[in-house]
DNA sequence: GCCGAAGTTGCACACCGTGCAAAAATGCAC
DNA sequence: GTGCATTTTTGCACGGTGTGCAACTTCGGC
């Protein structure tokens, strides 16, 4: 009806697959992650349990979908030259000058903020993660076709690493209320330029 | 009946540990990973179903176990002195000097070489390293009771996934043997010393 | 319109991880 | 030894996961 390039197809999939990430984003808002179910993002996105599993392989991959929503604006602003002469600088000044955006930060906060000590959150907590420094891995590849792998692997997660253990740290100081203030949103800064920059420095710079 | 201090309860805990440890051992061996259910560890280390889950919250946990083994030897060689100063430089020198032993270099190659592309297998692998990051990360904490968590997180992730991406390079390295030569364990602490180089740098060092 | 291809759905199945309560093993006091 | 409290094992049931499979529906091209 619209354009020919498109296809009907192709748009019908596109809007199934924003239904269940639109699903998991209002229900990560309101449940604690790890009592998220399949079923229940199927039935909220209006597709059947079946049809979730053959966009995603897991709710943490779908999780990290999510997250590469928020993560490609960020990436989109780095100086593809920095990141082959110094990734972790290159990094490291696009947080400390753009900053990290608030509802990404917000999203991040309601993934983990929710349930609070159990086995199953760690559980999930780590493959989502580990899916997201997945995405980053592929995203750098892309942008630096020809790196050596071992650059790109261990780099990726060596960032992600820096992520989780930001938010990590950030979560156990005290109660955060429910929209986020500037000076959590520094906080989170604070942290995540603190481990970029033990990155940076092969862990030499501070005598612990 | 024997002696006061151990007592037959630890005791039989522990037998039964390392019956489901010793089952699981064999299985990666002659098994791909992703394959090992519950229910085979279980029969073959002679207990319930239920009681593997006693013991170990999934199988990537009581794989990351075996791991440990390996592990605790390997960074008992550790100076406390030099973790302090730059733990990197202080792995990666344990590294060349000592080596891999050829047995825990054995044990990741089954754990790894028998399924090739699935994506169940991958998913598998992440959650075992992430386990495995998760001990290091417990280990690190414990010869550094007072280092900022920041620091201990970061750095037994980033130490991990060098072990992973050398791991990964080296198994998609043409087929290897089933005894591992020397060359083959030349070539991995080849691609570990090269991950840890990066890690070392920041990832400065090689303009890729 | 019709037909093949792509996408969706329900169903079945093996497996996972956990709560619960009965039963067995152990430690301890006497 | 006997009895009792505690720990451990075990079976069972239950809800959730992820996948293969076979209809069935939707779409694109001719």
């Amino acid at each position: 009806m619209t354009e020919t390039s498109p296809g009907r197809r192709e748009l019908n999939r596109a809007r199934t697959h924003e239904a269940i990430v639109a699903a998991l984003r209002s229900l990560v808002a309101e449940l604690p992650a790890e009592l998220i179910t399949v079923e229940q993002v199927a039935e909220r996105a209006g597709v059947s349990r079946r049809t979730f599993f053959n966009y995603f392989g897991s709710i943490p991959v779908a999780l990290s979908a999510v997250f590469a929503e928020h993560a490609a604006g960020m990436i989109a602003g780095l100086d593809a030259e920095q990141i082959r002469t110094d990734p972790v600088t290159a990094l490291r000044r696009l947080v400390q000058e753009d900053g990290i955006p608030p509802d990404f930060l917000g999203w991040l906060s309601d993934l983990n903020c929710h349930g609070q000590g159990t086995d199953g959150r760690m559980l999930l907590e780590r493959t989502v993660w580990a899916e997201m420094a997945a995405w980053l891995r592929e995203q750098l590849h892309t942008l630096l076709p020809d790196a050596d792998p071992l650059f790109v692997s261990t780099l990726s997660s060596g960032v992600m690493s820096c992520f989780q253990a930001a938010e990590e740290a950030w979560t156990e100081d005290p109660d955060r209320p429910e929209p986020l203030s500037d000076a959590d949103i520094e906080a989170f800064h604070r942290h995540l330029d603190r481990a970029l920059g033990l990155l940076a420095s092969g862990w030499r710079s501070p005598h612990v």
